[in-house]
DNA sequence: GGAGGCCTCGGAAGG
DNA sequence: CGAGGCCTCC
């Protein structure tokens, strides 16, 4: 019992567990156990008398850090529930809170999503009359996100060299002016953004000793991982807060550094033996995860880059089969293979659907790959797409929710207050939010005080504003005094939005009221567990015990959710279907990586530095390393894009692979009958074990089938069940809903239409379902 | 104020 | 090609 946490550890893995103190880096191959590692150091620290309030675990993920934070708990006899874990965003967003009046902020600032800050940079370009086809909005927020993880304030920005001479080569010489207004207007309307979090916990650490001691002293214990993805302001905050102890444990593997592109600076994993000269470096190189094939492979290709921590992956696994590579006619083929092999590999190997991954670099692809696994009926999920708190119905009733917690949140208010209509029109707000910004004013002090101001607007339309302005008060005073749940079904009541929602009978409004509903669910859920997902230790820094279920906590922890939080936890097993960068930290029986070409993986934007070319295969090392058993890689002669069939070469990173893990006999041209076969020649071709993707590709694109078109076109008939008019359903009357089948109706309750019916159904059992929602079909 | 036409643009994405 | 933003017209 005593140390069952050591047990089935590795050696170096035992050696990383043990060595308490001091400055610790673990490299950590792909499928090395790191999360393990990870977990079991902190158990031991537990173990060994170390109270989990001194320990500080930073992730990039809330999934990470909740997954952790229940290992541990499964590890240590201890709760873990008081571990300071969590993501970058959300520990500093706490600290941040207590310690808000420091920066002149109120605890219950608003965190602004980059919607938010996207559409406040325009109204900026729009109030100083720039061009914003020069300005563009995300070109304009980008630079200013760059400089804030730089650590680079406006003033600095428009000294710096660099960011200036930068600017004026690209005609945008004030994009300093923006960035200072900017933050000016965030403090104005006490809100942050995402990069604030990050920054301002910097400046609240330098600027207060007596803040950055109390901190400093909690935090006896540091750990950080995926510490390749850290960027200067992130490094910079953790060294400040490690500064007295020098307990500070990373963790990560340079090898799979894939986010320089948002700020990541790779230096930081490279140099961090510089900044820690005691530093002890354990290496955990043995993989647990793959095939000797599929590791050996991936290891050939990243001895490419020059950039890189010595290390040598290596596994005690069986060989296993060699990676297959596919290549195919066009998109459409090489989707329709992956389905095939996918349902035959299925039905044969009796592996799951969800042990499968199909991976592509870019989001277009996945729409072929989509068509073809419905068209074999195979289950699926698209990681990536649209989230729930990114539809319009539910920013708008967020909106709300953020104004009645902090009415200067300047969004949020020009978001509602002409939604549901209530006659106040552009140019008015538009002139409200001109004389706020002249007036060095947050734009509520203008709607609050809007008959006292000299500006011109119709008295009648200042009556709305006031009337609107009234209304969010009088949801602000009932903040403190209501539940989250009951407050929220107020604000959803008396804004209007609710009627508005339900007063649109299209199926399009129909869905956005249930959005709406499950919102509402979602809120009271929240109130009686006082949890949504994120981790966060149960020690509270506010001592505000009455506030816990209330509104404003659940917007801060709602603005830190993203969409891989929000647990959509199908019980059918489903192929995954992502991006290689969302694949990152997850491992699948079978991947396969598609679109293995040319000017799309590497991409056209990263062969010309050799840095980012270096990324480029990086990333293509974590694709491959998620594999455990088998590994196809793909590649089409044509692919649609941006409207036109392109001709593509293969991709230079099947060529840096060493041929002896790779097979080459597979071709997707077998799998659709009815095409044309491959000339022999063509065959021999690609029987050759040869490096020579390039010439082969030439020739097999010469001849385009005539139907190429017509099959890209394809489209999988729409499944749009039209439901009969509810008001015609009756007691006993047979009915087909969408996916339950045939079912008869045994018995309504309430009244149209809020009429709901028990109802059984042939293939699922019975349901009770709301007729208005249902959409269900008389049969008799 | 909303529908529909026109133009532009096209990399990946955590919090 | 298709999504999203913007403008125009009713």
């Amino acid at each position: 019992m005593e140390k069952d946490y050591l047990s089935g550890l590795n050696d170096p893995q035992t050696q990383a567990v043990l060595q308490m103190d001091g400055p610790v880096m673990i490299i950590a191959g792909a499928g090395s156990g790191k999360t393990r590692v990870l977990t079991h150091r902190i158990a031991h620290l537990i173990h060994n008398k170390v109270d989990p309030f001194n320990v500080l675990a930073l992730t990039f993920t809330n999934k990470a850090a909740r997954e952790m934070k229940s290992r541990i708990t499964a590890l240590s006899n201890e709760d873990a529930k008081n571990l300071w874990m969590g993501t970058f965003h959300s520990v500093f967003a706490r600290i941040l809170r207590s310690e808000a009046s420091f920066l002149n902020y109120t605890s219950s600032f608003t965190i602004y999503d980059r919607d938010d800050s996207l559409s406040l940079v325009k109204t900026i370009i729009k109030e100083k009359q720039l061009d914003d086809s020069v300005y563009k909005a995300s070109v304009v927020l980008n630079r200013i996100s760059s400089a804030k993880n730089n650590l680079i304030n406006p003033i600095d920005y428009s000294n710096d060299i660099d960011y200036s001479e930068q600017d004026r080569i690209s005609g945008r010489p004030l994009i300093g002016e923006i960035y200072s207004m900017y933050n000016d207007r965030l403090f104005k309307a006490n809100a942050m953004d995402f990069d604030d979090l990050l920054i301002n916990t910097y400046i609240l650490l330098k600027q207060f000793p007596e803040v950055l001691y109390r901190y400093q002293t909690k935090f006896k214990y540091l750990l950080v991982d995926e510490f390749q993805d850290t960027n200067l302001v992130q490094y910079a905050i953790v060294k400040k807060l490690a500064a007295q102890h020098e307990n500070i444990t990373v963790v990560g593997d340079d090898s799979q550094s894939i986010y320089a592109f948002r700020g990541a600076n790779i230096q930081n994993i490279l140099n961090f033996s510089s900044d820690y000269p005691d530093l002890k470096t354990f290496k955990l190189e043995q993989n647990y995860r793959s095939t000797i094939n599929i590791v050996e492979a991936a290891n050939s290709l990243i001895d490419q880059n020059k950039n890189r921590l010595p290390k040598k992956v290596w596994t005690q696994n069986e060989s296993g089969n060699k990676i297959k590579v596919i290549k195919s006619y066009s998109d459409n083929d090489e989707a329709n293979f992956v389905a095939n092999q996918i349902f035959d590999s299925h039905l044969q190997n009796q592996i799951h659907y969800d042990q499968f991954a199909i991976l592509y670099r870019t989001n277009a692809q996945s729409r072929s790959i989509e068509e073809a696994l419905r068209k074999k009926n195979i289950p699926y999920r698209i990681y990536g797409g649209m989230s729930f708190y990114n539809r319009k119905e539910i920013k708008d009733m967020m909106a709300y929710f953020r104004l009645a917690v902090n009415p200067k949140d300047e969004e949020a208010l020009k978001r509602v207050i002409n939604y549901p209509k209530r006659e106040i029109g552009d140019t008015s707000v538009d002139k409200m939010v001109v004389y706020a910004s002249q007036q060095n004013k947050s734009l509520w002090e203008v709607v609050t005080n809007i008959n006292m101001l000299p500006v011109e607007i119709s008295s009648r339309t200042k009556t709305k504003v006031d009337q609107f302005a009234s209304k969010i008060m009088s949801f602000n005073v009932q903040v403190e005094k209501l539940s989250a749940y009951d407050l929220a079904m107020g604000i959803a009541n008396e804004s209007g939005l609710l009627r508005e929602l339900h007063n649109d009978k299209t199926p399009e409004g129909i869905s956005h009221f249930e959005n709406i509903q499950e919102l509402l669910n979602s809120i009271q859920e929240f109130t009686l567990n006082g949890h949504t997902g994120l981790v966060l230790p149960e020690e509270d820094l506010n001592s505000d015990k009455d506030k816990k279920n209330s509104l404003d906590v659940y917007l801060q922890q709602i603005s830190l959710l993203t969409t891989q939080d929000n647990d959509s936890s199908d019980q059918t097993r489903q192929v995954q279907v992502m991006t290689v960068h969302s694949a990152k930290g997850l491992e699948f029986k079978t991947v396969i990586v598609t679109g293995m070409e040319e000017n799309l993986f590497p991409s056209q934007l990263s062969i010309y530095s050799r840095e980012d070319l270096e990324e480029e295969r990086r990333l293509f090392y974590v694709a491959m390393t998620r594999a455990e058993k088998q590994l196809y890689l793909s590649y089409a002669v044509n692919r649609f894009r941006w409207g036109k069939a392109i001709i593509c070469e293969p991709s230079r990173f099947l060529n840096e692979i060493d041929s002896t893990y790779l097979e080459l006999s597979q071709d997707a041209f077998s799998v659709r009958p009815s095409q044309v076969r491959l000339s022999e020649d063509r065959q021999d071709v690609f029987k050759k074990p040869s490096k020579s993707f390039a010439s082969n590709h030439t020739q097999a694109s010469i001849t385009v089938p005539s139907n190429f078109k017509k099959i890209a076109k394809a489209k999988i008939k729409d499944s749009s069940f039209e439901g009969d008019d509810p008001s015609l359903i009756m007691t006993g009357m047979e009915v087909e809903h969408e996916k339950f089948g045939k079912g008869k109706v045994l018995n309504i309750e309430g009244t149209f239409p809020n009429s709901k019916a028990t109802i059984f159904f042939n293939g699922a059992g019975q349901k009770q379902l709301l007729l208005k929602f249902a959409k269900l079909k008389c049969v008799r």
